[in-house]
DNA sequence: CTGAAAGCGCTTACAG
DNA sequence: CTGAAAGCGCTTACAG
């Protein structure tokens, strides 16, 4: 380990106290010019660094923002870390990033494990069961975020997706390319994301007033769900005239089994997503999806941890999504 | 923020001394059951977490691994941190992230700030020029394990990516499928990573002994850099018969400077690539490359920091890549 | 098996 | 402007 320099050392060599050290390298206003200079220099020299754990120890500030999300990899989580690091960085503030790995009960012990170690929270848990026992941890303490999560908790910030909006925005879209029997490929049951786009779309096609049936076929997200999701679908009589999968991977599976099938899209079925993951532009045909600006969800949680105020009634907000319009959906001629 | 339980108040409730609080709780042997099970009851009871700095601060352990990269956003970090992350919670290690963002002058700084924070560190540094500076920092504290990085420090536990050996196996495979004329798009001059991949270019290439010449373009491993290339290499007379980039990236950049230009993979120019990222199989056609087990880095880093022995002399590990073959590779029937 | 006490390395009122 | 001292919340020899 190498015996590390402490302020004592620092102290010693500028013929100071530690007290005027640390004012000193803090910045404090109330200490001579020449001393600052000297101590400064002294710890320059000594490679002094302080040490963490107690400084926040008895200033009570750690410097560091508590990020707790259900995984770690992934391109969502990547970029996501992205906008919540870049603003990270412009406050000079460290991340301490954990995951609970899927396993919504390990989710409370990762958020007791960050006392004492950072000043916030950013929480992501989109597991509708856990959302109140997370709120009545979250309250007990640290200032939060709630990214993507469904709870009722009073008084905790949160941030989502407009995964409502645009489930019924995309909804729209293929209506007025002119489908009728849209199906739709749903996530995960106990996902708060998957159930607010399924919701967006049985709502955009009651609005409809087309007297479509809603139609929906189950999934979890995952490529080999949609896959097998797209080989249903083709078994039915009649089969659908577009398919709205609840996120890009799964459009990807149904677009594989599609072509597969020899099924052209957008001809004969047409298909969408939701997310704009980078693949979704470049299959065959390119796919129309719904865009979310994961960095910014990160980037505009982390400010509104950092900068709102923290009484108050917090008003939930909501992170707009953008239609992306490419070859997998058209506008069909023969629309009625 | 509420005023947080601490072990004094859990004593106070229990009856005894906070030291005989912290037996318990910490699983020492020499606490009474009887007063175990009190104090875990009464502290569960309380929601009582440990301070983590306080506990850091007398027992000098942080329980976390501070884990320094050059960026952080991307495929590459985000499964890289998969199997970092892998291994820390089979220990029960939590993980401080830093990044520099590409600016190698900062990485000092990211270093010295995790002094107090972690046990060890896990540093990546491909940036050829900070090798040294880099050892330096190191050596004066934490247990490290360099990850892909230039380094001559003695001392420093180090695991790279195979490049120069994977790279070479790359040219043995073209030049066995009969290509001649095998041109390589470089990554950046500066990059570590890129520097090995040049050089087993070269050395496959001697070895080879059709005496063939080198022939190297400029790129840094953006897409954008390989379309450029791409486009340089098509107006050469006579035009290479196979492109080997460093990196996927740049291929898939090539790629489509030659699908432009309605060149043929592999008919008229074999192309081949380096990592393996999950666009490799999907463009068209799926492209011939190099896997580099990017998690398994991550962890086996990890495992080499937390259970090699630090004393004795470490000797730098590699990373095997593996040869993936696809389509955009194939052997001539007029080899000669 | 348990407690009193020292100490980890800082910061911050409190005096001067 | 500077220093002595208390204190942050723990852990860990040291006694008993």
């Amino acid at each position: 380990m190498g015996d590390a320099v402490t302020i004592k050392d620092v102290a010693k060599r500028a013929n100071v106290s530690v007290a005027t050290v640390s004012r000193a390298l803090n910045g404090h206003v109330n200490v001579a010019d020449a001393v600052r200079r000297r101590v400064v220099s002294i710890a320059d020299e000594l490679r002094y660094t302080p040490h963490h754990a107690a400084r926040s120890l008895s200033s009570r500030r750690t410097q560091t923002v508590g990020v707790v999300l259900p995984d770690l990899h992934g391109e969502f989580f990547s970029e996501l870390m992205r906008g919540i690091d870049g603003v990270a960085r412009e406050r000079g503030l460290h991340l301490l990033v954990s995951s609970y790995h899927g396993h919504p009960e390990e989710q409370v012990a990762a958020l007791r494990a960050m006392r004492g170690r950072v000043d916030g929270l950013l929480v992501m848990s989109p597991y509708v069961a856990s959302a109140d026992q997370l709120g009545e941890h979250l309250a007990s303490g640290l200032p939060s975020v709630l990214m993507n999560s469904h709870t009722s908790t009073p008084g905790c910030r949160a941030l989502s997706v407009d995964n409502h909006g645009g489930a019924r925005a995309m909804v729209r879209h293929l209506v007025g390319c002119g489908y009728r029997r849209i199906a739709f490929i749903a996530g995960p049951q106990d996902n708060f994301e998957a159930h607010e786009r399924l919701r967006g779309y049985r709502d955009a096609l009651a609005e409809a007033g087309h007297d479509a049936q809603p139609w929906v076929v189950d999934g979890d997200f995952s490529e080999a769900s949609g896959h097998h999701a797209g080989h249903l679908l083709l078994s039915q009589s009649p089969r659908p005239d577009a398919v709205f999968a609840a996120n890009d991977m799964m459009a990807l599976g149904c677009l594989f089994a599609f072509n597969q099938a020899g099924v052209d899209i957008p001809g004969d079925i047409a298909l969408a997503g939701f997310d704009d993951i980078p693949l979704a532009r470049y299959v065959h045909p390119a796919l129309t999806t719904m865009r979310v600006n994961i960095p910014d969800l990160g980037a505009r949680a982390m400010r509104l941890l950092l900068d709102a105020p923290e009484s108050g009634t917090p008003v939930p907000e909501q992170l707009a999504t953008e239609l992306i319009v490419r070859d997998s959906t058209r506008a069909r001629s023969d629309s009625s």
